[in-house]
RNA sequence: GGCGGCAUAGCCAAGUGGUAAGGCAGAGGUCUGCAAAACCUUUAUUCCCCGGUUCAAAUCCGGGUGCCGCCUCCA
């Protein structure tokens, strides 16, 4: 049985309740995937994380889902609709590396990313240099429908012939004249975009193909129609991206889609909002841009910028600082320690019976369907997670329960929030030493010889307490503190020392 | 210049007519020699400003101010 699922749908500005164009087959799921030039911002990130929810929305909902993610390695223009370099060989002559080399490093990077973020494979990752004769066959088609014209630099989809082309912007043709920022070139509209560029006559390009037309290489846009199209049926029931690509990239596609096939091209479009600086978007041009790398310096993890993408809506901007990741950072570490405490087994909190299951679905599904309620609602996380907080906190469900409703939420939030669970890493070390009983939490190896001199410290840090020689005993926490050892005095009397890294904790000496 | 969006506590932000979610940070308490950890409690009479509609507005309307995005490669 499937469950409701609303969400915004661009084309037509409102809610509406997902339909899928056939059924019960997999949902076509399309979405723009990255320009292998460069390294991936946390802003170009922010869109696969929310694309990554919907997929698992989807599947939540009961629906079967085939995700396509392209990677574009050919074709995008530095600047100037439809002039200028090519991004791939201008990053290729950045690097002294040829543009296969950096098409393949730069893929090899993002997929990292997306691993790094718990976002689900897609099923299919297309290479739009893979699918240089599909994207001539559209052209041809286009040409023989009499959509194209020819340049003195390439192949270009007249606008004008397609009467639609503003819906879906909602834009004044008209009005983008007053703009005086589009560079007509031999173009006949501003709108007009380049199918097939041809080669520069006095240089030799490392990506040029054979054409109809001469040598040369595809627009832009074209790659996204001809992937979409050679692996989902049309109309494709969700095509997603950036929300930059509104007005331009989705907007030809659209055209150039539709016209050739004179099908609907796509029913649902959705788009992310941006990632932005007090200061403007974070943009890979501007070269204030942060990676996941940089951000793990910062002390923030990947899930952990996650999680902070999750506190504001998709279709809204979000603001960010690395104070307001670091809030997530810790608000993650808060609701894995919380979910861990639930499976210790000494507290048994609820109005059930200790000794037997304590499971009541009803119990459980009705914090869960608040969860589910807001996502189901157009993707609304920040409800969902409140939701989740609350549904942890909820008096009227035992241990088991909370357990098994974090579980099921992290099936959409893929934070790894049973990460503390079962923690098979760490080791626990109890030792009574005169009369002190110190415990060592060990996650890793640890040799005998730093053990040792842990326990003396702390034996020797309880002595002194003993004899109130508070000042020996500070000093000793403070060594530990600095070696990465918490240390924690119970209300058993009893000392715990927690160590978090072995190989800090092996720089203590007696 | 055109089009669109946003303005809610120290920070990130939900909330589209019925009396302000959640997280982080902060404060107080229990515990402690002091801490840490944990637990408990607490934190916006008010939602940029000025008018208006309504029994009722953060939510609707008009005006103002500020910020941002798109129109150019972009997630």
């Amino acid at each position: 049985m499937k469950r409701k699922l609303y969400l915004y749908n661009t084309a037509t500005a409102q809610k509406e309740l997902f339909v899928p164009e056939a059924g019960d087959a997999p949902v076509g799921m399309y979405c723009c995937g990255p320009t292998v030039y460069n390294y991936a911002h946390i802003g170009n990130l922010r869109t696969y994380i929310f694309e990554d929810v919907l997929k698992r929305a989807l599947i939540a909902c009961g629906h079967d889902v085939c995700h396509v993610v392209n990677i574009t390695d050919v074709g995008h223009l530095v600047s100037d609709a439809d002039t200028g370099e090519d991004k791939m060989e201008a990053g290729a002559a950045r690097e002294g590396k040829s543009v296969w080399d950096i098409a393949a490093f730069y893929t090899e990077k993002f997929m990292d990313d997306i691993s790094r973020l718990n976002i689900l494979q897609p099923d299919l990752w297309p290479r739009a240099t893979d699918y240089i004769p599909q994207m001539i066959d559209i052209i041809k088609t286009l040409e023989e429908k009499g959509f194209t014209y020819q340049t003195e630099d390439g192949i270009y989809f007249d606008t004008a012939k397609f009467p639609a082309y503003c819906d879906f912007a909602r834009i004044d043709p008209a009005s983008l004249w007053a703009g005086e920022r589009v560079d007509m070139g031999d173009k006949r509209n501003a709108t007009d975009f380049a199918l097939w560029k041809f080669s520069p006559k006095d240089e030799k390009r490392q990506m040029e193909w054979e054409s109809p037309w001469g040598i040369g290489f595809p627009g832009w846009h074209i790659e996204c129609s001809a992937m979409s199209l050679a692996h989902l049926s049309q109309p494709i029931d969700i095509h997603c991206g950036g929300a930059d690509h509104v007005r331009v990239h989705h907007t030809n596609e659209i055209a150039q889609t539709e016209a050739a096939t004179g099908k609907k091209f796509a029913n649902f479009w959705l788009h992310g909002e941006f990632l932005v600086l007090d200061k403007g978007k974070m943009a890979k041009s501007g070269g204030n841009f942060v990676t996941l790398d940089k951000l793990q310096e910062h002390g923030v993890s990947p899930l952990g910028y996650k999680m902070f993408c999750y506190t504001a809506h998709y279709r809204s901007p979000l603001t960010f600082s690395y104070e307001g990741a670091m809030s997530a950072e810790h608000g993650l570490a808060n609701l894995r320690k919380l979910i861990a405490s639930l499976s210790s087994n000494q507290t048994q909190a609820g109005p059930h019976e200790s000794g037997v299951v304590n499971i009541d679905m009803n119990n459980v599904n009705r914090v869960l369907s608040q969860f589910m309620d807001a996502v189901r609602d157009d993707l609304n996380m920040p409800r969902a997670m409140a939701a989740l907080w609350e549904g942890l906190r909820d008096d009227g469900l035992t241990n088991e329960e909370k357990l098994l409703f974090a579980s099921e939420t992290d099936d959409l939030l893929g934070l790894d929030l049973l990460k503390f669970v079962d923690d098979d890493n760490r080791t626990e070390v109890m030792e009574e030493i005169d009369g002190f009983k110190i415990s060592l939490s060990i996650n890793g190896d640890l040799s005998s010889d730093v053990k040792k001199a842990i326990f003396e410290k702390a034996v020797l840090r309880k002595k002194s307490r003993a004899a109130k020689d508070f000042k020996t005993a500070d000093m000793i926490r403070d060594q530990f503190a600095g070696a990465g050892i918490a240390i924690k005095d119970l209300p058993d009397g009893s000392t715990e020392c927690v160590i978090e890294d072995t190989e800090r904790a092996g720089t203590l000496r007696c």
